[in-house]
DNA sequence: GCATTTTTGCAATATTGTTGCAAAAATATA
DNA sequence: TATATTTTTGCAACAATATTGCAAAAATGC
């Protein structure tokens, strides 16, 4: 027997408070970012749904979960963006996720440090700083 | 009447000491680096050269540069990579560019900002870190 | 339930990245 | 300088990733 999910109703709440209709993709979306510990990339939700929504689907749920801030990117070096839940209160078109991001380079997870505040630096006269992400690798508490 | 380029026994060296041959391709593409007051893309440096190297070529170029400690690759958010010039001991598999990075959300321009060091972040218990990035986003001094 | 709005899936297309291999270029050797 | 050896390049073929227009389907509001 199935577990049904548990949150199916906060879903719906979320998209409906982001005004999104309630799709099946995009609730099944949101579950994995919230059954997930960690980031996802496109290629990763693409697999864990057994391809039961188009690619397209995909891209555009993405990008839209982005623009209503109920997701964040996350910077990476090869040619690829990680996606994890916004936890705090982000809103459209402005996000407040300034923690720090730890990608394992054993396991491959990536890992929102909640609680690990990017800190500030002093930039050059003349530069206005509006975001700033910090992107720590190595190796996390599963795998040292 | 062209001036010639300036450095091109620099470059030449440069390539020497990597243990790399002396080519029109990677003397070239180093000269877009230097030349350059900001970060290049793939992209970037294909306009740059007029299609006069074969994409793969550039390809490889980058990334034999970027194992031999030439150049850098700067993290974004957008599915590409930006590179640039490592300023100061990089070596082979070992790279020691830890500042930050600046990339204008006005001109799109990346300034490598030598002088203002990554700072350390306190992470929760079990992580190990190796390497850590920051990137922040704005507007630069010419856009502001 | 029905009209309206939004989202989806498909197809076509574009962009980006990888690999094997023979020709060309660069380097080492004599 | 000529020749042997090593390295790099360009091409072709392919793979992977991303974007767009548009009609069908689904969701919403009444
Ligand atoms: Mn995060
Ligand atoms: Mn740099
Ligand atoms: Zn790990
Ligand atoms: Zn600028």
């Amino acid at each position: 027997m199935e577990i049904p999910p548990i949150n199916m109703s906060e879903y719906n709440d979320l998209l409906k408070k982001n005004g999104l209709s309630v799709t099946e993709s995009r609730k099944k979306i949101l579950d994995l970012f919230f059954e997930s510990d960690g980031a996802l990339a496109h290629a990763d939700i693409e697999k864990n749904t057994d391809a039961a929504f188009d690619r397209v689907t995909v891209y555009r749920t993405l990008q839209t979960f982005v623009e209503k801030g109920i997701i964040h990117q996350i910077p990476t070096t090869d040619n690829s963006v990680l996606y994890a839940l916004c936890k705090h209160n982000c809103e459209q078109g402005h996000h407040h996720d300034n923690h720090v991001h730890f990608i394992c380079t054993h396991c491959d997870k990536t890992f929102c440090l909640d609680d690990v505040t990017v800190p500030e630096v002093k930039l050059p006269a003349g530069f206005s700083p509006s975001q700033k992400a910090m992107v720590v690798t190595g190796f996390c508490k599963e795998c040292r």
